[in-house]
DNA sequence: TTGTACGCGTTATCAT
DNA sequence: ATGATAACGCGTACAA
């Protein structure tokens, strides 16, 4: 009774004698068939247990309908946020999405760039792992003409399409809100600023504290993998300074609360003694006690953009094969740890 | 410059005036070539810009290498964490990852079943949609001998292998502690009934109710699709009842933080006037003030279990195609939200 | 060690 | 409205 055998058009074909090709057009719906025969062709397809092959097409059509996505991590708000985005779209246009995790290597990402090319991806959408300086396993897309963009985390130059918000900008704003509260001793943490994303937000926190006449001390940065330990071990470094710091400003909002809270239990008032800034707007921000001031920062947002963008090109019209920067807005969100009402 | 015409192994064939099965072969690093044939082939296919294409081999292998995964949603974290343990171990065992997400819905859900289906995955992961009660969209799985397992979220039944832990316990335990903490007016705030995991949990509720000569009442269960806005909708019904409650139990962390949040925000006191117990251990369990009890439920290794299962089942060695339902552990975890010293 | 020949399942082209 | 045929790129049994 178990259908052993791989049920193709040609069995169809046979039973019902038909051609091969009279089958493959029934079960397109196309147009030329008697809808007698297509009705014949469906039952029998569905009879026989008949799965249509998309790898015998994808192999005739040179096209997999399939996008590669890379991202250092699965299991962060923000990145789950943007794969939403990305699936939704993708989904909406057509498109399967095959998905891995570089884990913050360079070399994984290196491999499943190679995994993506052999697996023929119409595109890929990259956002690069911490450590990424040499980005060469990309080059073969270029040469292939195959879509290549990044998302959030990329590099600079002209060679490839970019979807990021103004980091330098939003760091700027967020420490010149700092300042504004009264914060004159202001700490850092960020994660690796090997990736412009981080660099910029710090570029931009130093330029604040100049614009304001402040100094800019490397002491002040603290760079980390914004792990829940590693921060824990920033705030264990931050509470034996011989003069405390009066201003937090933190590049992701789960280490953001975590710092709040190691603080409250260390005695400190948030944000009387320390005012804080978190960064992207994760739910996380709305749960802590006072709730974290943050960037806003829509990962879903970012990723429908970059996938829409990516299916723009995908099509023979809209072939907009132009390399360009596409910036999101992102806004800075005032809420009670960095508001200092008698300021 | 640029490549315009795909290379294959029969254009390497013709320049190095070979045969196409011997550059197959020195592709893959077959024994029985020459390693200088090997080398000329290898620096050939670089030159040409050559570009392994992995659906002919799947064609031809009638074998993907790839596993289907349909989630709900890619933006919770619970799925992501499980997520980033599937592909762990499918990476590591050679396979990729194709995903999608259903969005709670189970026209979608079956939609893209049948996706996965044509696209000829070797095995299909699925967390089901909140309201799917036909599964018939996942019979061409059994029919073409395709493993199906579910995680968190399957049927009960003899047909499907589950992952799951076991929520009547946990829902039993959580309760039970409560009660044990003095409450014996105690809401219970959980998710789509028509799963398991809920209707598990609630169960357990009941059972830990009436075991300790509490009476189980139907008004005091809350069936909401776990969001921000329902939440706070249930919450401000539950600020209006003429005797408030004095437990809760919410079977999801950041709805429980949320709960937590709009009650000391009405000025009750956690867990004097209410003690509250979450599910999940999410980070945000650890971030509330007072941070949350909590059920422990690894994401991360139900995803890492999942997948091992199903690579074991696609071994021709081990197919254990015996269907079962593996139940992993789980465990209260007592925080500050519901001790309460002086009981 | 290397080559020949065919099949994997579909679809486009040309023909009837 | 339907059919015959070739081609997509690779792997492998069999032959040399």
């Amino acid at each position: 009774m178990s259908q052993e055998k791989v049920v193709t058009i040609y069995d169809i074909a046979e039973k019902l004698s038909l051609s091969p090709s009279t089958i493959s057009r029934g079960l397109q719906n196309h147009a030329a068939i008697n809808a007698m025969t297509k009705k014949r062709i469906f039952d029998a397809a569905n009879e026989m247990g008949y799965r249509f092959n998309t790898f015998a097409r994808n192999l005739r059509a040179q096209k997999t309908n399939t996008i590669g996505v890379i991202v250092p991590r699965l299991n962060s708000y923000f990145i789950s946020a943007m794969l939403a985005g990305i699936e939704k779209e993708l989904q909406g246009a057509g498109y399967n999405m095959l998905i891995s995790q570089s884990l913050e290597s360079q070399d994984k990402e290196a491999e499943y760039a190679k995994t993506m090319l052999h697996n023929r991806v119409d595109g890929l959408i990259v956002t690069l792992a911490a450590n990424t300086t040499d980005i060469n396993h990309f080059q073969p897309f270029l040469k292939h003409h195959i879509p290549l963009l990044f998302a959030d985390r990329g590099v600079a130059g002209d060679r490839y399409t970019n979807v990021v918000i103004d980091n330098r900008k939003a760091g700027y704003e967020a420490t010149a809100h700092l300042i504004g509260e009264g914060c004159s001793r202001i700490v850092h943490i960020t994660g690796n600023t090997t990736r412009d994303v981080y660099a910029d937000r710090r570029d931009g926190y130093r330029r604040a504290l100049e614009d304001h006449s402040l100094v800019f001390d490397e002491e002040m940065v603290y760079e980390t993998d914004l792990t829940e330990i590693s921060t824990m071990k920033v705030m264990n470094r931050i509470l034996k300074m011989n003069v405390l710091p009066d201003g937090l400003f933190v590049s992701n909002d789960f280490c953001a609360a975590i710092c709040l809270k190691t603080l409250r239990q260390a005695g400190l008032r948030i944000p009387e003694d320390i005012a804080i800034v978190g960064f992207n707007n994760d739910a996380t921000s709305r749960i802590t006690e006072p709730p974290l001031s943050t960037v806003n920062y829509p990962g879903q947002e970012m990723g429908e953009i970059v996938a829409r963008s990516l299916i723009n090109r995908l099509r023979p019209e809209g072939a907009t094969s132009a390399v360009e920067t596409i910036v999101l807005e992102s806004e800075l969100i005032i809420r009670s740890s960095s508001r200092r009402e008698g300021k």
